[in-house]
DNA sequence: AGTAAGTTAGAGCGATCGTTCTAACTTAGG
DNA sequence: CCTAAGTTAGAACGATCGCTCTAACTTACT
């Protein structure tokens, strides 16, 4: 149900999750197993919430966390994703807590992951704070596949290629002592 | 009758400008100057689209050109908006082009003025070509007044002075020879 | 004053939504 | 085989939406 939930999200959008349209390609019953629509966004957005945070977590600790990281936050889908369900945390109040929980708790395993790495990445931490590094890595990776998966046609390949030549050269500076 | 439009998006997001809606607040009729709803969130995109276009043309062109692209950008109000039109655009093809075109030629102009300035500011253009800089930049001021106006408590305030620092450091290279 | 054009008021239609409700169906245990 | 619990089918209600239509109102010109 959750997943049909989210097909239909990255289908044709957050507002065609419907209970009919749920229950159509499911065949249950939504105000059954959940009492009402909010639930169900509520039950999605927590599923994939831990979800991301565990492929965050294991990301922050491969031997290549920014480049794990990179490549985490630049899937096209979860980009998609995420940006039909922060729409509808924009206009269902209930989803808003929960959206922001996770946010932060992401958030913050990014920060405390690079308070502990960027010195080993070359990067001086005065210069620039992990927090504007992980807000940095986030946006760019959204807008680099949100651009893409819209069709703005906005250079995106200069921009993956660029970044992933640079993170070579930090991956390297990193390994190499 | 935009304005009224950009206000409700503003304060109760894009699905809740409905002819009525709008109709009550505006005292006018919808569906005589305007054929259909889709046609008026079309102007209104336009218009806010050419605002735009213009307000970056005229940052780009002043004599602070990443600080005052940075400040735009950065623009909680404009966030929001941009957010709330690019979700109406998901799920209303008559908006997809317009707004795709838009940010087509937004990055255009972008990516033309960092080829022209980005050696002034001592950055090397190989490494970090122009387009991979004009993403990182609008993403990086999404992602930060996003999470801002959706009260993620990301450490905003650390960012937006981390960054300031960063283009106070800048823009006094490029001034400096 | 009279007339024509521009515009709004307000009812109404068909569609869809979330939600509720009752009857029917499925399934497992005795 | 029967019963009880779990689950679905399908109708129904009230609300809201985009949109259409007709009658009324405003405005400007002659």
């Amino acid at each position: 149900m959750l997943d049909a939930a989210e097909a239909i999200m990255l289908e044709d959008g957050y507002a065609a999750v419907t209970s009919r349209r749920v229950e159509a390609e499911t065949g249950l019953k939504v105000h059954y197993h959940f009492g009402t629509i909010d639930d169900l966004f509520v039950a999605v957005v927590n599923r994939r919430g831990e979800v991301n945070l565990a492929l965050m977590a294991d990301a922050l600790a491969s031997t290549e966390p920014l480049r794990a990281w990179w490549r985490l936050a630049s899937d096209p889908r979860g980009s998609r994703l995420l940006v039909e369900i922060t729409a509808a945390a924009n206009h269902r109040p209930a989803l808003q807590s929960e959206v922001a929980s996770f946010a932060r708790e992401v958030r913050r395993m990014q920060v405390q992951a690079l308070e502990r790495m960027l010195s080993e990445y070359g990067i001086d931490a005065d210069e620039f704070p992990p927090a504007l590094v992980a807000t940095a890595m986030q946006g760019l990776a959204f807008a680099m596949t949100y651009d893409q998966a819209s069709g703005f046609d906005t250079a995106q390949d200069e921009v993956a290629s660029g970044m992933e030549r640079f993170l070579d050269r930090l991956e390297a500076q990193r390994s190499g002592d």
